[in-house]
DNA sequence: AGCAAAATGAACAGATCGGTTTAATAACTT
DNA sequence: AAGTTATTAAACCGATCTGTTCATTTTGCT
C-alpha cells in the first residue's frame, strides 16, 4: 500500500477540482467521482478546505517537478544550456496545453475562488508561485543574463499569460507566441551579445 | 430614472461577484450586499446565470472602454503615436493593479468557475477576449509593426500574465515588468528600426 | 483463522443553495 | 387623487451544501 489511499484520494481530487472548480464541486459529487466514500474522505481530512490545501500542495510539487524536469530534458537535448532550458519552458507548456484535460492554472483558479489573501488556500497558491520563481531565477542566473530578477519575472508573466490565453481562448499558439517573446527578451539581456535594442531601461 | 434600477443592479452585482467569486456568492448575500430585494432581482433576471452573463457583458464594455481610452490618453500625452499607446496599456494596467478593489480578471475567473466551453458564461468571456484582440490588432497595425497578429497575441499574453502576477502574488511590479517586455517586443518588430536582434523566426 | 484497522453505504443534521409566492408598501403616470 | 407599476420583506419550496453518525463489511497483519 505504498501509493497510500490518502495519496490516491488527493490525486483524484486534484483532477476533479481542476475540471469542475472548487465551490462547484460538492463533497457528494467528489466522493462519487473519485470512487471513495464520503466517510472515508472525512476520515482523512477534517474539512473540504483542508483537502483542497493538500490538493494544491500536491499540484505544487507535481507541477514544478514536471515542468523543471521537462525544461531540462527538452533544453539539454541538443547540447543546449540554461538559455535553451528557459525557452524549453514554453515547449513544455505547449505539451500541457494540448493535453485533453488541460483546464488552466489550478492556483489561479484557487486565488479566484478564495480571494482573501490570508485564506490558507490562497496562501498555498502564493507559496507555489514564490517557490517556482526562486527555481526559475536560479536558471536565469545560470544563463548569465543581465537583470536576472527582472527577466525572471518577465518569463513568469509570459508563462502565466500563455496559460490564460490557452484557457480562455484555447488559443493553440499561446505557448509558441510566448516562446518567441521569451527569445526576444533573453537575447536582449544576453551578456554575450552586443548592445540590446533598447538600452534606456531606467534602473 | 435613466441610470435604471436594472443597470444599477448589474453594476453592483459586478462588484460583489468580482470580490467574492460566482459560486461563492449566494443570491441572498448578493441581495443584501447590493441593497435590493431578491424579489426585485428575480423580477429583472430569470436566473442567476442570466444575471452573471449581463454582468460580464457590462464588464466587457466598461473594461474595453476604459482601457482603450486610458491607452489613448496616456499614450498621446507627449505627442505619442500608436507605439506609445500600446505601451500605455501597461501604465493603465498599473493604475488598475493599485486600486484597492483590484481582484484579478473577472473573465478568467468566469472561465475557471464555468469551465464548460459551451456555457453562456464561458462564451461571454471568450467573446470579450476576441473583441479586445480585434481592437488591439488595429492599434498594432497602426504602429506599423512586422507580424502584427503575432505581436498582438504576445501583447495580450503580457497583459494577461501581468494581471495574473498581480493577482496571485500581488506583485507590485507586474505592470512595469510587462511594459519593459512589451518595449522589447515592439522594438524588435519595428519596421523603422534596423534588423532586430533575432531574425531567425520561422514564419 | 482471528483480530484490529479501515472503508463502506445510507441515513441524518442544520445551513444554505437557487428560485417562488404572497401580501403590503412605495413610486410613477395621467 | 386614482390607478398602474415597481419594490419590498418574509415565509416558503425542494435541492444541495458541509459534515456526522452508525452499523456493516472489507481489508491487512500475524
Amino acid at each position: 500500500m505504498r501509493p497510500s489511499k490518502r495519496e490516491e484520494l488527493i490525486e483524484k481530487s486534484l483532477f476533479v477540482f481542476d475540471q469542475n472548480g472548487f465551490h462547484a464541486t460538492g463533497m457528494d459529487l467528489l466522493s462519487a467521482e473519485i470512487g471513495m466514500s464520503k466517510t472515508s474522505i472525512y476520515n482523512h481530512f477534517r474539512t473540504k478546505e483542508d483537502l483542497i490545501v493538500e490538493v494544491l500542495r500536491l499540484q505544487d510539487e507535481q507541477f514544478r517537478n514536471w515542468l523543471l524536469r521537462r525544461m531540462y530534458d527538452l533544453g539539454t537535448a541538443n547540447h543546449g544550456g540554461p538559455r535553451e532550458q528557459l525557452l524549453a519552458m514554453f515547449d513544455a507548456l505547449d505539451e500541457w496545453f494540448n493535453h485533453d484535460n488541460f483546464n488552466g492554472c489550478l492556483f489561479l483558479k484557487a486565488t479566484g475562488e478564495y480571494s482573501d489573501h490570508d485564506h490558507p488556500i490562497h496562501r498555498q497558491a502564493i507559496e507555489h508561485a514564490e517557490m517556482f520563481e526562486i527555481q526559475l531565477l536560479a536558471l536565469v542566473k545560470k544563463a548569465s543574463l543581465r537583470l536576472p530578477e527582472l527577466v525572471t519575472r518577465q518569463l513568469l508573466i509570459l508563462k502565466d499569460g500563455a496559460i490564460s490565453a490557452a484557457q480562455v481562448g484555447h488559443i493553440k499558439s499561446a505557448a509558441k507566441d510566448a516562446r518567441y517573446a521569451a527569445q526576444c527578451l533573453i537575447d536582449t539581456h544576453d551578456t554575450s551579445k552586443r548592445k540590446p535594442v533598447q538600452t534606456s531601461f531606467a534602473f
